[in-house]
DNA sequence: CAAGTATGTAAGCTACTGCTAACATTGATT
DNA sequence: AATCAATGTTAGCAGTAGCTTACATACTTG
């Protein structure tokens, strides 16, 4: 999860996995959507994002295809539905009907 | 969102998060559980989380009682929450039915 | 008020991250 | 085969993060 979460706390890198999120794209139209720095530096990026299990690559001739993997992120649901599910059982014991704020969400849904 | 994200990044925050989640805890009780580490250094992994929105801070005398702060992660949760609900759609679209790893999850919850 | 206890802060070092520039690789095209 | 096009990789540098040691702050208690 460390991968994951390290990778994903990189804003440049949050951007490329919105772009790539539903549309697969070649690493060069990735490139270009960020002008303000070189193709090798985004090159790297999708390396990271990459070894963090968070893109998937498809090569077809000379480019590489590139989709989020948004499997790659189920150990960050897994850490937040830990922190939220703590905050649920904290304010049922102390009875506070928080409601407005509080997920309407089953605590233990199996994933992966 | 990136303080947040940056934060929880870092595998000894996460655990100092755990550890408060549900029971605040003065600085030095959070510090003992690191031993491996000096008491400063947790005193600064302390600050990034409550800079980031993390921490809940309650003086009492000359003691600190943290407590994991769950609202911090809100923008977490809205951008895990916007990378799902694409392969959510990316799915319907399909018609993919790969419903083993599809959360049962209304999408658009609202929260903060 | 003096001494003690709990904690934060500053300086400085090391290690890592993200970037650029130059080079390497691999598949396509003529 | 030679060249081109798309991409990855390496070396090196600047900036930052996390750590330790030493010091500062602030409340408490005798």
């Amino acid at each position: 999860m460390d991968g994951a979460l390290r990778a994903v706390a990189d804003p440049t890198r949050r951007a490329i996995l919105r772009l790539v999120r539903d549309n697969e794209r070649p690493a060069g139209e990735i490139a270009e959507q960020f002008p303000a720095m070189t193709r090798p530096a985004v090159s790297q990026h999708l390396r990271v994002l990459t070894d963090a299990g968070l893109l998937h690559t498809r090569r077809d001739g000379t480019r590489r295809y590139y989709r989020t993997r948004a499997e790659g992120l189920d150990d960050v649901w897994a850490f937040l539905d830990e922190m939220w599910a703590s905050r649920l059982a904290r304010l049922k014991a102390t009875g506070d009907a928080e409601a407005h704020s509080a997920r309407t969400v089953p605590v233990g849904r199996q994933r992966r």
